[in-house]
DNA sequence: ACCCCCCTTGACAGCGCTGTCGAAAGCGTA
DNA sequence: TACGCTTTCGACAGCGCTGTCAAGGGGGGT
């Protein structure tokens, strides 16, 4: 037994002084061929201080001899941070969405961050809860949750309490825990649709029918309500929204029964792909858009000034959005006091689906 | 929910007998726990098999009640195997893209592993390398690229020979080095650019313009390749192709340039997206589709369907190609033998944007 | 009844890095 | 010359897990 024990610890696969031609280099590798210790390269790959120029260049030389990159994991155990922050995303080709998450995941590579990235593919509880387990797993330092989130409670209970948390794209809503590891930054999604409502309500509509998105989406009910507040402080009158899915598809069939009621002049639409649908219907329907119908949308996808009709959108600011949202996190993994709350502004682009209603001299 | 809020506040979540009761538990930690050896946990965790249910049982009960989770870091360190596979993928909200990432990236997840993710956004051969280097550096097991790669040469240079790699989207160019680390899975674009060109010949058109995507993307390439094979293989006279970036506003204007030309009544747009701004310049230049003008794209976004035109195009099967790569790496990693090539088929949707020319009787 | 072998479990040495702390060297001042 | 201070560097002990190998215990074959 001993006898083992010893013979183990002597043969113990000690690389031959020199030669370290197994593998993939380690620091020590560095160290050997640079001449200083094991501690030095840390230093030098880290960008410590106290380390003089001529031994950091040596360092430096070594490491570009040997080609050595650093093992992630052996520097995460040993550090106690992992350098990664974990996103979690709708599986959806949507531009929102995705726009969003692309600009969160270069936000966070540029903080120094990587990116662990797990989608939903629906939007229930447990594939939330499945896929927030997963990035714990994998050692995240910090969480960014791209999109809404359909379960505004639900959240802040599957989050675990010690995982700084950013929220991306809503505002909280219904009543928030003061838990202060889970933040907020979101497109002024309210403004944007009170804007664009108000936007027909000058040109003159009599009324302003929406094309809402689905209600398990915090946007869907954010621009609905705003739709609807918006329309009591005018006391205009409020008809029942139709719904859809943000598919252009169900703007279609929605636009379909939207249009065969009568009085309909203006709609404001959830999201552009709902309203090129319903641009579709129009055009069945013959009815010309902007002369007889105008629609709005909502999101400024690229295509929205090269449809029949130029698009009048309201635009989400998605890069700036998520550079704060980063920042905010880092913050909070820094330990470092920050907003709980960041609010970017949207804006309304006039193109030209909208006008004046058909008959003026009604009123 | 509620088991946990319970056991939680019953336990009171601190293990007295061990002196580390401070932080997250540790493997020793269920260990103590469940009166065992750290061995035995980690095999219960791992599910290898020699456990008996008993003890099984009492260490996943020990597991439930500390709320124990593996730390992945410490675990990539000591088996060498981070258990991630990095994706690169370019930083466009485009479906294509985006569709064929979001399927790789639940494929990844389905298959066992995590999934970084980092995004390019220039088509620069300097990016692609520190992109590389950055997922190498935390640690990846493997390496997805997601869609067209600009260099088909420096692709396979600036990927290290030792990690397994499957480049997604396109087939190899050009001479491909017989580096048995880089594997390929594709749709097969020029199956189905050929199919469409064909359709339109079939059709009766004289001639079949082609709006291409930039030329820096291999499937802009590869469609292009098939539109001038298929036109000489029909003895049919090539015309010079109009050049778009992908988007509905390129589209719109190489679409002006092209309806400006005599004798154009077909069109074979490179993605869906051009497609519509070519559609937009259609009814800005008083050309009906498909009655004066067929226009067919390629990728068959959700909106295809409910565009003023339906439109037909070329479908990719994103999904499936994901599903397939994804496996294809996998077996890679594991040091199995694999296809070098996967080639999954597209089909081609008619829908209403194509018909006869207008004047048949020339014929 | 005995032996052998397999099945289950545990002891222990790292994986490659960082954090702590102390040693050595350099430098100004008395 | 000697003293104390700062700056630069190294020794060493883990971080939390897995892989290897050995130990113990029970069942089947003879």
């Amino acid at each position: 037994m001993e006898k083992t024990a010893l013979s183990l610890s002597e043969t113990g696969r000690l690389p031959e002084p020199g030669a370290a031609s197994t593998g993939r280099p380690r620091m020590v590798d560095v160290a050997e061929v640079a001449g200083v210790s094991l501690k030095t390269v840390s230093r030098v790959i880290n960008e410590e201080p106290g380390v003089v120029d001529a031994t950091r260049e040596r360092v430096r030389a070594a490491i570009a001899q040997l080609g050595y990159r650093v093992n992630g994991p052996a520097r995460a155990l040993a550090s106690h941070r992992s350098g990664a922050i974990g996103i979690i995303t709708e599986a959806t080709a949507h531009f929102g969405p995705t726009t969003q998450f692309l600009g969160l995941e270069r936000a966070v590579w540029a903080a120094g961050y990587s990116v662990v990235v797990a989608s939903l593919k629906t939007r229930t509880a447990p594939e939330f809860s499945l896929a927030v387990d997963r990035l714990l797993d994998t050692g995240v330092d910090g969480l960014l949750i791209n999109g809404s989130n359909s379960r505004p409670v639900s959240l802040a209970q599957a989050l675990p309490a010690d995982v700084p948390t950013v929220s991306v794209g809503d505002p909280p809503t219904g009543n928030v825990p003061a838990d202060a590891n889970l933040l907020y930054a979101y497109n002024d999604q309210a403004a944007g649709a009170g804007q664009a409502v108000r936007h027909l309500l000058d040109l003159g509509h009599r009324a302003v029918h929406h094309l809402a998105g689905p209600l398990d989406w915090v946007p869907a009910q954010l621009r609905l309500a705003a739709w609807q507040r918006t329309l009591r402080t005018a006391g205009v009158p409020e008809p029942a929204p139709e719904y859809g899915d943000w598919s252009a598809q169900s703007g279609y069939e929605a636009g379909r029964r939207l249009l065969a009621r009568p009085d309909v002049t203006a709609v404001f639409a959830a999201n552009d792909q709902m309203a090129i649908g319903l641009l579709r219907a129009a055009a069945e329907a013959h009815r010309s858009v902007p002369a007889t119908l105008s629609v709005i949308g909502f999101d400024d996808i690229p295509e929205a000034s090269y449809l029949p009709v130029p698009l009048t959108t309201v635009r989400q600011e998605f890069k700036q959005l998520a550079v704060a949202a980063v920042g905010q996190l880092v913050s909070q993994i820094a330990g470092q006091e920050t907003t709980r709350l960041i609010s970017v502004p949207t804006t309304l682009r006039l193109r030209d689906s909208t006008a004046q209603p058909p008959s003026q001299e009604k009123k």
